[in-house]
DNA sequence: GCGAATTTGTACGTATGTATC
DNA sequence: AGATACATACGTACAAATTCG
């Protein structure tokens, strides 16, 4: 019932924004190896769909991820995994 | 000056969304069979350019289409107007 | 078979307005 | 007031499949 390390899903009655929650999720699984470097994440269409919010909730989510250096954004193209070192 | 059915072209000033606004024009058209069964409907970039919209909105207006059921899109073809039954 | 044009598919960037918390 | 979230809209770019000459 309860998430044991971070929530795979989005709860709206977390008080965390849910930008927050989805880059927690994304997060996760690139740490734990579901994503791997250089590895295209999924459209943020897909991401719109799959935790059923905006698109620029998701942006927003990205964005935050962009700025910790875990990914990178190829404009047209996809954002990828960033390889460690 | 007003519209006695619907609109047959788009109005900036109506609140309703332009993309349902095409589409409500689209329907119009496939209702009174000026577009007929299993006839291919103008492409994305010609309803760009009657309607003076981006490409997505009218992207949008044919996805409302689909989900009424009344048209089906072939990739790389076009969107075809749904048979009667 | 080839190449160009056409058309849809996909994707990102940006902006505005509204509503809610 | 400010942050968050959603809906709508426009623009741009490139990919992929089909069509046609």
């Amino acid at each position: 019932m309860q998430a044991y390390l971070s929530a795979v899903t989005v709860d709206r009655h977390d008080p965390t924004p849910i930008y927050r929650q989805i880059a927690n999720i994304l997060r996760e699984k690139i740490l734990s190896g579901e994503y791997r470097p250089r590895q295209v994440l999924p459209s943020e269409k897909q991401l719109m769909q799959e935790h059923e919010v905006a698109r620029a909730t998701d942006l927003h989510a990205i964005e935050a991820l962009r700025e910790e250096g875990l990914v990178y954004t190829l404009p047209q193209r996809g954002t990828y995994v960033s390889p460690r070192d």
